[in-house]
DNA sequence: GTCTATACTAGGATAGAC
DNA sequence: GTCTATCCTAGTATAGAC
């Protein structure tokens, strides 16, 4: 366990969702079983779907900053003042994109089978997420916006999924530096974020611009200067 | 050489430098004794210097897009509109603190010993830019700012600096590969790309975040994960 | 070349009808 | 919950006096 590398912050009770699961009260008869979502409630959830793959796709086009709400508004193709029914800022907008590709990591992570040895594991993971980044649908943190950073750290399911997603690399790393694979004198800290650092890494898309590799070979190559090293053995 | 690698883009000439040293027709017969600059002169170049020290730390600070015009006048202790006498956009302000970390930049490297092996040299240059970053003097490129890259590569001074300081890396890039200290099967850019990148690597300010670690510490572990790699040998 | 005051615009957010 | 129309702040840039 490693999740004392991140500071736990009191993550206090979200404020609202704007899809709920529809909730009945404890005391109904049929409490235990799952009402099916009503139409209406498909349309909402679909349509909240197609407004976060906007907004991640601009997210990692331009990163926060630069992404404008009526630019989603456009691309989704509805009103900007709707938008706002259904997401009370640009700053939970954007968390939304970031919930699901952390919903979506934890759900890779799952299907990594578990008798790969710790490296392969790491690999693995490192290569989902320059995949993604190349595909342009990873999200550009710009760093230390602070509005950004106040509402991630105030939403539980975005910093529960990344304690989790931390915790499961955290077990890789050090099951790796205790079999001999990955460099003891490095802490687990340091190669988790530098794993979590090639989803950002510029290298990837300077690589992809010069228009003389494909994303198999970048990957290939960054995979290779992390993890082997610059210098020749 | 490698500046084939950077796509040679037609420099047009310069705008105008707001401090020029004093241009004296060249039919004068003291013309190739260089004026020395006036009073007033000094004055104002020491005044664009510290402009451009605040515009730096508050680009290393918060990027770009974050930092402020208003915030720059206000730390430099000066009105809007004076600052907008020396520099005739925001841009430009950015543009003018980039362009010094390029000449400062050529100047360490030309400090570096040439007797040195290349790897040394690699190493140096790469320390030098981890080093600015932890002290907060590394300007951040929000990445992809459109109107920012077009002030930059209409502007000769820093595209010229930074071709000049890519020559001289994949110079020393090309000897170590040749004399088998890095590996070769990595192109020439992608080596020099990741080194790059270590001026805007998240994996620095994460490890100071954790406050665990000094300055010192965070460069070493840094520089071992990026030329021995991760995986023990 | 410095200031104060102001113009102008982009962009986040809301009002209020349907 | 969707729309149109609007508000309002922040932030770049400029006018014009000294």
């Amino acid at each position: 366990m490693v999740s004392k590398i991140l500071t736990k912050t009191a993550s206090k009770p979200l404020a609202k969702n704007s899809v709920k699961t529809p909730r009945q009260s404890s005391a109904s008869p049929r409490a235990l079983v799952p009402k099916k979502p009503s139409f209406k409630q498909q349309m909402l959830a679909a349509r909240e779907q197609a407004i976060i793959d906007v907004v991640n796709r601009l997210l990692s086009e331009k990163g926060f900053e630069a992404m404008t709400v009526d630019e989603v508004a456009f691309d989704v193709g509805v009103a900007k003042a709707s938008l706002y029914k259904h997401f009370p800022s640009k700053e939970d907008l954007a968390a939304a994109a970031l919930v699901r590709m952390m919903e979506r990591a934890v759900a890779y992570l799952k299907e990594i089978p578990a008798g790969d040895a710790p490296v392969i594991k790491l690999k693995a993971a490192t290569r989902w997420m320059m995949q993604l980044k190349l595909r342009g649908e990873m999200p550009n943190l710009p760093s230390q916006n602070s509005t950004l950073r106040a509402t991630l750290i105030g939403n539980t399911t975005y910093i529960d999924a990344l304690m989790q997603i931390s915790d499961t690399l955290g077990d890789w790393i050090e099951a790796a530096q205790a079999n001999g694979q990955i460099r003891s004198e490095l802490p687990a800290v340091t190669v988790l974020y530098t794993l979590y650092a090639r989803a950002c890494d510029p290298v990837l898309e300077f690589l992809q611009a010069t228009g003389s590799y494909d994303n198999q070979q970048i990957m290939q190559m960054v995979e290779t200067s992390c993890f082997e090293g610059l210098l020749r053995r």
